[in-house]
DNA sequence: ACAAGGATTCACT
DNA sequence: GTGAATCCTTGTA
């Protein structure tokens, strides 16, 4: 990740997706502690994409999806998780990248404490179980992680690792799209499973 | 107004 | 591998 995060969070989703493998979300909570968690999976979504909760148009629920880039699009899944993106092209477009799975860099203690009887690996591993691990709630929709707050994203480290891509984790529309990105080898990488609404490739 | 269907997770067989 | 939990958003009438 050469280009400014500002800049890079510019290009198309899938571009952003992909260089997001390896940065840094850094977690203040209130009290003070602080986590640091290195992105290990991501997933692009696009406006000019099915699978994508922004294809339709703006709406109530999206409506951040389509601001300025570098602000948090969370949303809730089956009534029960948060899942958090980051939102990335340029204003007026609803694009984001869904934030997947991430290692727990610094303040592992304090990710244990939200995550319960839970193994290392599995403590960020999964969109929910990131936003659990890491007390991230709808309280957090629109934040600017591009400035000091609740999160802040970070370039990644100079250290080029292998970056994997495949399809996207259950999605019912544009299954095949290979817009999964993920950190050859990573335990906290979520399982592939094909929407069983998708029809087949 | 109503019904369908999730960008999921976990327990269970 | 299968299914339940759970509720909000969205499409359709």
């Amino acid at each position: 990740m050469s280009l400014p995060l500002r800049e890079l969070l510019l290009e198309p989703a899938h571009r952003v997706a992909e260089a997001l493998v390896g940065a840094r979300l850094e977690r203040a909570h209130t009290d003070g502690t602080r986590v640091v968690a290195e992105i290990v999976e991501t997933e692009a979504y696009r406006q000019d994409d099915p699978a994508s909760h922004s294809a339709r148009g703006r709406t109530l629920r999206t409506e951040v999806m389509f601001g300025p880039p570098g602000r948090l699009y969370v949303y809730r899944s089956h009534g029960l998780h948060w899942c958090m993106n980051v939102v990335c092209e340029e204003a007026g477009v609803g694009a984001a990248v869904l934030l997947r799975a991430a290692r727990v860099v610094d303040g592992v203690e304090e990710v244990r404490h939200r995550r319960p009887g839970r193994s290392d690996r599995q403590l960020l591993r999964g969109p929910g179980n990131l936003c659990a691990g890491l007390g991230v709630d709808d309280r957090h929709r629109g934040v600017d992680v591009l400035v000091d707050g609740p999160l802040r994203l970070a370039a990644a480290s100079t250290e080029r690792r292998l970056v994997q891509r495949g399809p996207r984790v259950g999605v019912s529309r544009a299954a095949d799209l290979a817009w999964r990105f993920w950190l050859d080898g990573a335990p906290e990488v979520s399982a592939y499973r094909r929407s069983p609404r998708a029809p087949r490739a």
